[in-house]
DNA sequence: GTTGACAGGTTGTTATGACATGCTAATGTG
DNA sequence: CACATTAGCATGTCATAACAACCTGTCAAC
């Protein structure tokens, strides 16, 4: 990769943003314009990012390692640090819905069918998600339609624990996107995500919501999302329209 | 987590497995066997884990944060290093499907259907899964029926590129497992995986295969493993069996 | 022409040291 | 007793330093 020298952009010392993470904001937004040719050639070796940006050997490292876990570039000692080529286009379904389907130049939409709390989480959820002891305390529940171009891709349910986020309501649900409300107000953040994915048949209330015929093939998504520190999030179920792929993307092995 | 003080694991210096990694090794080992309850206690501290195994701090930091990228545990500023609590259960078709049916408990089987050589990958497999240039040559070619205690659980087929694996013929799937001898002969790993997942019916030849009725909801996988520096491992298509839920665990997001 | 040794550059590993930041529990004060 | 302060300990960040392990291209020797 060519890095312009002229104009490159630097890591403001002061900053409260941690220098590993200026620099590997940086590098992963010049990284994310190469074509699949240009991801042949190395990244500028350790070194010369050092030299660069005035940073130690070990803070370049701590940078390009992070974006290593999110399976941006890998390392091949002797040789240097590769972007990698993506493999899969399409949605997760694992992150944001809005932001992820307005990053594929369509338009998201979301319609609330009902939101209320209840006590406890139904069987139906903690038979296919477990529930370790203490979690299954009051919960704010949502349902929600998901479109894409005015389309009806899915039928969600979610449940947000109450202990969680003290003082949610059903009346925040009303507009924008819930993660970016969440990471706002309490300043939690999805890190983390286990998934149980299964086949199913539309039934009738299916059918009619997602406007497809009865006993069409839809696939059944269970979900729970934990923070960083492992406390749990959210847990949703998702039905997907046929036709629609779920997309997991730079899942790592071993 | 409490660490019997009396014949505690060493490391070994003269071996040419990195310190870091044995350390996470014997941390792994400990903390797979914690009940939830006990995953509640911090492990003991940077501080308490250097001085015991006699490695700096950014040796032992190193080995934390290579568990925490495999989402064993998580660091919490001022508190200490926790192990996570595992959310849930069952078979991924993410790892080797031998492996990961052992560890339930249960016995895998497998059946070769077929096995060909093909100068380059089906229509059907490079519209789901795109093909950067040069990946398209020779491939072995694998068709198996994947069983669980008996039952048919999955149809498989795999394509392998020649590139990559020079030598491979058809004879070598004979038995074992593929993934085991992979790593052996070539010393190649999967690191990463992509896949796509959607729902199904089942065919005529797949309603016979797997023993359902046709028109049985099923679930279609398609992925692609690639090693740890990028390269395609391996493009894989699967048809799962109703009743058969997938696996996604520890998916990392963000 | 092929092979081999080698130089130079790259990432991998590890140590020591320092300071910043965040959490917890004990302490002290009202 | 209730509450604010603080000391101590935890992880987070970053620098400097050194050597090991590995890859590639060059060039000499065969």
């Amino acid at each position: 990769m060519t890095v312009e020298t002229k104009e490159r952009q630097a890591i403001r010392r002061s900053s409260n943003v941690p220098a590993y993470s200026q620099l590997a904001d940086i590098l992963e937004q010049q990284i994310a314009v190469l074509t699949d040719a240009e991801r042949q050639r190395a990244l500028p070796s350790e070194g010369d990012l050092s030299r660069q940006y005035g940073l130690s050997r070990i803070t370049v490292r701590q940078a390009l390692k992070s974006l290593e876990t999110k399976g941006l570039v890998y390392s091949a000692q002797g040789r240097g640090s590769f972007p990698t080529v993506p493999r899969v286009k399409g949605i997760s379904g694992f992150h944001s819905f809005t932001a992820e389907v307005r990053r594929n130049g369509q338009e998201p939409g979301s319609v609330i069918l009902a939101t209320d709390e209840v006590d406890g989480l139904p069987a139906s959820v903690t038979e296919k998600l477990p529930v370790a002891e203490g979690e299954n305390g009051p919960q704010v529940h949502l349902r929600r339609l998901r479109l894409i171009d005015g389309l009806p891709i899915a039928i969600e349910d979610a449940w947000l624990p109450k202990a969680l986020f003290p003082d949610l309501a059903p009346a925040d649900f009303s507009d924008g996107s819930l993660y970016s409300l969440l990471a706002d107000r309490w300043g939690l953040e999805p890190a983390w995500t286990d998934a149980l994915i299964e086949p199913g048949l539309a039934n009738a209330e299916v059918s009619r919501l997602l406007k497809i015929a009865e006993d069409d093939p839809v696939l059944v998504a269970w979900r729970v999302t934990v923070t960083a520190e492992d406390k749990v999030f959210e847990r949703v179920r998702s039905i997907y329209r046929p036709g629609f792929s779920l997309r997991v993307a730079r899942y790592r092995l071993g």
